[in-house]
DNA sequence: GATATTCTGAAACAAATGTTTCAGAATTGT
DNA sequence: ACAATTCTGAAACATTTGTTTCAGAATATC
């Protein structure tokens, strides 16, 4: 009976996304948004939601990207161990390379602490993230790759919290030597 | 010839860093920097300045703090592992129990990225706190107290950027157990 | 093609933002 | 007490903020 929408919503979150990612929530402006976007605010109130809602739908991408990952490496046929050292390496490329830091941890800091339903996004997201660690340091354990003297969800929660202090440190350092050796040690711990 | 200033400017500083501290940069207005602080604005501007130079004089005043804690660890008599081992203790309190995460690392996502004078502050806050923990490797390794088979700067980098991710491990799961075991097993790595 | 419904664009909204102004109060050294 | 100087309070400033309004364009169904 009626029109529809006519911009490409999946295509305006990742935009949105982008410009929350660098800027922050606090820091980012509704005109920032719209030109980003490609849209007027009245599309956006229409089918989004306020800036609030916009935000929860950017973290939710950002984090089932994040997901998909993870799923499509647990799946892998190779060895547990192997499939954790090119992650942690991965890991390591992305905050080398990476334009900003990890949007999850910024959001962890900036809003989570007030928003509720921001926290519970990045909860979920965080579990996944442990999970994942600790299913490949079990499997590991259990065929013998690693040293099993260790409780792996001691070593997951661990490792977990670990990336979020390279981040910081390469803000501040900008030294990739740094958190390769950092990287390495790390690598070294688990399989020795 | 004149007048004097009225207010204690660094009670004012004080107050102001706590609302910073709290609310992060781009969540705090000048109204709410200027009831805490009891003064009016245009006494900050004549003083202070704008809201980035108060800023910035918070976060030096936060990591003033943290340099004086430091040097007061640092020039105790007893050993440097139980210094260490202590001061450890202490962060996991302070994570448990403070009222906000760690100020530094919240700018450093926040604003470090875009603002070079609080990010060279916070460098040279990082800078301080790996100073601390190298020393005390340092002088533990070499007093036989423990394993000195690692790189001392190399566990100070690591151990440097690891309290970060507790911090975000803590907002999110506001869970003590949690933290508590991470810093043990933290320390049994160090004094193993 | 008519019609009913929904979307879009531009403008407008009040409120909040960071900052400035300035008259008068306050205090210093003389 | 004087005069010169500086500080303070309240109000005003222009922008920017997040959000809403609404007339008209667009389209899906009949």
């Amino acid at each position: 009976m009626a029109r529809n929408v006519e911009f490409n919503e999946a295509a305006a979150i990742q935009k949105a996304m982008e410009v929350f990612w660098k800027k922050g929530y606090n820091a980012t402006s509704l005109r920032d948004l719209t030109d980003a976007m490609q849209i007027n605010s009245s599309s956006l109130y229409n089918t989004i939601g306020d800036k609030q809602q916009l935000f929860l739908r950017c973290v939710q991408h950002y984090t089932d990207i994040r997901k998909q990952d993870w799923d499509k490496r647990l799946s892998s046929k190779r060895s547990a161990l192997s499939v954790l050292v090119d992650y942690i390496h991965e890991a390591v490329n992305i905050i080398i390379n990476g334009e900003d830091s990890c949007m999850a941890v910024k959001s962890a800091f900036e809003v989570a602490t007030n928003d509720e339903r921001v926290k519970q996004i990045l909860v979920a997201d965080d579990q996944r993230s442990y999970q994942f660690l600790h299913d490949l340091i079990k499997k590991a354990m259990d065929k013998g790759e690693i040293c099993n003297d260790e409780d792996p969800a001691l070593l997951a929660d661990y490792f977990n919290s670990t990336w979020t202090g390279w981040y910081e440190s390469y803000i501040l350092h900008k030294d990739p030597v740094k958190i390769k050796r950092m990287a390495e040690y790390f690598i070294k711990q688990l399989t020795k």
